[in-house]
DNA sequence: CTAAGTAATTAAGCAGGCTTATATAATAAG
DNA sequence: CTTATTATATAAGCCTGCTTAATTACTTAG
């Protein structure tokens, strides 16, 4: 591996340890206040970052976490009593069943989103324009090829 | 807010939603597979982001998660038992105690963001050397104000 | 058509993480 | 010095998220 890569590698690394940790602890608190338990948050957010047109099945959701179907059957359980994910069935399978997040879900999901928005104000506050631009063009390259890598 | 100001914040957040829903993944599914609770790595990865030669006191992290001190308490014994973390009487105040990472704990800490590692070496791979100069130069300055953030 | 396999659900039971309550020790305030 | 407050620890008990086991419904293979 290039000199240059590695050092690239330890940019990214410390900036992404820096998020998460923060990410991590805003969650946390986030879930905790509004009653929900860490593996159905990663469940919606799984459910959010599916093509919304497809959905995804139990056994989708039960692989990404490393639980049973019958735990996350009984988790969304209680998902789908207050409105925030919807089963419907499989056309292709019947057994099946299309796990999709309701607009009272979606925007829920949002908002657990948008307190980091605050952050991200404040962030933007401490950088020039010229900062941020250069910054901005960064991030949408990644994006670009997170994305491509997680099709792949 | 300007509109070149909100096109540099969409751009983060998007690339950090990315991120945040892998980091979260990977967290879920290591704290799993060695038996810790979603709680404990959060402390632990508090204590590691704290002043190493401080540490921090059991009201730090309880304030943190937003638990008990007698949840934190209890949750910290094991971690002690495994020889991940030690407790030190605080100097300045004999009531209080010093929660610090032990080496163990810290290589445990280091294990689990190395799992990142062949993800960022993936990554590095989809980018052209120029690409990878960019966003390198772009996330070091990022890393610098948030550490500015965070110290105000 | 039958048998085996797969997807989800339900129920019972366990384990662990959290809370409350209580206790101890040290500090701060009067 | 006394009293109140703060920091932590311990114990008992609750809650909930998970597992296993059993069931239903559907699909696939032979």
């Amino acid at each position: 591996m290039s000199d240059s890569s590695k050092s690239f590698q330890e940019a990214v690394r410390l900036t992404m340890c820096q998020v998460r940790h923060l990410s991590m602890h805003h969650l946390w608190r986030f879930a905790k206040e509004q009653g929900f338990s860490m593996a159905q948050m990663i469940t919606l957010r799984h459910i959010y970052h599916q093509d919304p047109a497809k959905g995804c099945s139990i056994s989708d959701i039960s692989g990404w976490l490393g639980v049973t179907n019958a735990a996350v059957s009984q988790s969304l359980d209680k998902l789908v009593d207050q409105g925030l994910v919807e089963r419907q069935e499989n056309p292709h399978d019947r057994r099946s069943k299309q796990i999709l997040l309701t607009p009272k879900g979606e925007e829920m999901l949002k908002k657990s989103m948008q307190a980091k928005q605050t952050w991200l104000e404040d962030l933007a506050a401490h950088l020039m324009p010229e900062e941020q631009t250069q910054i901005e063009s960064a991030f949408r390259l990644l994006t670009e090829k997170i994305t491509d890598m997680e099709k792949s």
